[in-house]
DNA sequence: TCTGGGGTCCTAGGACCC
DNA sequence: TCTGGGGTCCTAGGACCC
């Protein structure tokens, strides 16, 4: 009975960052910009090239300094992220006179169930429309992916970009979906693909079409194996969750510092500021949490996580600051060059007092917090030289003294 | 002088309880 | 008394995505 095909729509915003830039001033028009924090402190990485600087071969993460070489020209614009914000808001009110039926992704992307809406108008002028309105609406280019199922409106969706319009109908995978190489299949990263190349897999349709289940199996376990050689041969939810983002599953903060710390005293009031933009995320949530964990990152980026369970939920600053420091106290060792460090809290329950906004659009200004951080790390370096501070020849006295 | 920051979901293994 | 099995919670960690 609810067999009936569905027809989903998956609407990404192109480059969004940088066509957000572009919207609010018409100097950038046609030129290649890209947005990245422009922080001299810290070493800046690309967050969004626009489509005349992709031209160049500049790509996301990629740093400014190598992207420069690329294109001398290059705009470098730092992020705002109040105008994606207020952006992305006009965008989904305006998604919203099409359908109720929305499941927000990202700051943007998004589902739409149009089934309904479908019954008058057909799919593909219904997408014209879609794309036309948001671009002298909103000022922002966008492609859609239509299709039977969230999965191939999202592969239909970065088929063709910027400005695309895509329909990939489950009987034709043989002819799109299958063409494309592993690499680009949804849910298949830098780890998975070379993995999947190991054994022959090559494209979606090699995949879909793979005969000997059991090795896939043992090469990715089972869960993972099924779910990708359902998705390959064209299956997919189409389940729209509205709520999606009205609550989150966790809320964590870090900061990179521009030079490895090995100062332990740095390290715990750097922790100390970020536990009250986590208490502030959480109380504006209007969540607390009963776990609360920190992250290290050391110099050569490898990573641990460590959390404790929490009698109570909280998301008082000075519990969250405790906690964490008992578990930096227990994993900080003497040397451990620190190039990361941050605190989340998971396992969210909410307050019970309303809540007022959407937690999507609730970012916290990180202005402030870089500005303590940053006066951290300069009260360090006038008291012992800023090359022994950059270079991380501090010894950490205090910690020996309080771990003995 | 490599490589940001904020998330999600899944899995494995140990502890604990029935 | 011995033994086994199942369920659930918790922590750690991997992989992926924007």
């Amino acid at each position: 009975m609810s067999n009936l095909p569905k027809i989903i729509f998956h609407i990404d915003l192109n480059c969004f960052f940088a066509s957000c830039e572009i919207a609010e001033n018409d100097n950038y028009k046609n030129k290649p910009l890209a947005v990245a924090p422009s922080d001299p402190l810290r070493r800046g990485i690309i967050l969004s090239p626009s489509y005349e600087a992709r031209k160049y071969g500049i790509k996301t993460t990629m740093i400014v300094k190598d992207a420069l070489l690329l294109c001398k020209d290059l705009i470098v614009v730092p992020p705002q992220m109040e105008l994606y914000k207020e952006y992305s808001r006009k965008f989904f009110d305006y998604l919203f006179t099409v359908t109720p039926n929305i499941e927000i992704a990202s700051i943007d992307e998004g589902y739409l169930d149009v089934t309904d809406v479908c019954r008058d108008v057909h799919p593909l002028a219904l997408a014209e429309r879609i794309q036309k309105d948001v671009l002298e609406k909103c000022k922002l280019p966008c492609s859609i992916g239509i299709g039977p199922n969230k999965f191939l409106a999202k592969m239909a969706s970065d088929y063709k970009k910027p400005l695309g319009i895509t329909v990939f109908r489950k009987r034709e995978i043989d002819k799109n979906l299958w063409l494309l190489p592993i690499e680009k299949m949804h849910g298949v990263g830098k780890k998975t693909a070379p993995k999947l190349r190991a054994i022959g897999i090559a494209t979606i349709g090699d995949l879909a079409n793979f005969r000997d289940m059991e090795l896939l199996k043992e090469t990715l376990g089972p869960a993972y194996a099924e779910s990708l050689v359902y998705h390959a041969n064209g299956g997919g939810s189409t389940e729209i969750d509205a709520n999606n983002f009205s609550e989150s599953q966790s809320v964590s903060n870090a900061h990179t510092f521009a030079n490895v710390v090995y100062d332990g005293a740095l390290l715990k009031k750097t922790l100390k500021v970020i536990a009250n933009t986590v208490s502030y995320r959480l109380q504006k949530a209007n969540q607390k949490a009963q776990t609360i964990g920190i992250i290290l990152r050391y110099a050569d980026m490898k990573q641990i996580n460590r959390s404790r369970g929490l009698a109570e939920p909280t998301n008082e600053a000075s519990v969250i600051y405790e906690v964490a420091e008992e578990i930096f106290t227990d994993y900080f060792n003497t040397g451990d060059r620190i190039r990361l460090i941050g605190i989340f809290a998971h396992r969210l329950s909410s307050t019970g007092e309303e809540v007022t906004q959407i937690s999507i659009f609730d970012n916290f200004d990180k202005i402030a917090q870089e500005a303590r951080i940053n006066d951290l790390v300069k009260n360090l370096q006038a008291k012992f030289g800023k090359d022994q501070i950059n270079r991380g020849y501090i010894e950490t006295k205090n910690e020996n003294a309080e771990r003995t």
